[in-house]
DNA sequence: TTTTCAGTTCGATATTTGTCAAACTATAAA
DNA sequence: TTTATAGTTTGACAAATATCGAACTGAAAA
């Protein structure tokens, strides 16, 4: 590290963790689904029914939920056989901060 | 591609493009100085002016503002030896929606 | 208990990415 | 015209990523 180190990279690097997780087609469709589910609903989805939505195989989805949980975009909670997908509702609402400073 | 394609991936696309070029600690630290940029003195600033404040080359600085501006995330244009660089508030705002609709 | 459904983990692989050094172009200054 | 400054292009390479099939785990249904 450069004694000059940029003073906001901390700052980025939780903010370019979410939008990293949000830079592939395939997750942003999954969020973007959880997003209406919430507006629509407020309900959850499990993963089978990602997995319908998109063209990617189940290992592939389960890695994409992943990263999306990894990243504070999403909950995930068990509910008997199935997995239930939430939208994180703080994290969406400071990415809404971010983009209205 | 199955017949049976995620509706909104053309949509997802154009974000997920954002958000990639959003995804880079490097990247989005530029982006962050173009946006303070913006907020308190309405100028640009130029490529050297990010170097100087990154810990890496001008060859990949320049890399990374070809990435923001292939996202139509950042203008830039020539004045004389310089290539000054500004947010494109169109993206800016559009992004803002995204996360407040 | 056996089977089935929902999802995960593992290992492999092809692709993309971030970075650099070296060589280049363009503009301005001496 | 020579030199210096600002930035780009090219080629290379190591690291990260997206994806898959196969084998696995956990919970419910038969």
């Amino acid at each position: 590290m450069k004694p000059t180190a940029h003073p906001q990279l901390d700052q980025c690097e939780q903010l370019a963790k979410a939008f990293k997780a949000l830079s592939n087609p395939n997750r942003l469709a999954m969020y973007m689904d959880l997003i209406q589910l919430e507006e629509t609903e407020h309900s959850a989805c499990c993963i089978a029914d990602l997995i319908d939505r998109l063209e990617i195989g189940a290992p592939t989805v389960s890695h994409h939920i992943k990263e999306l949980v990894n990243a504070n975009l999403v909950h995930v909670q068990r509910d008997g056989k199935f997995m239930r997908c939430r939208l994180n509702r703080d994290t969406f609402a400071l990415l809404g901060q971010f983009f209205n400073a």
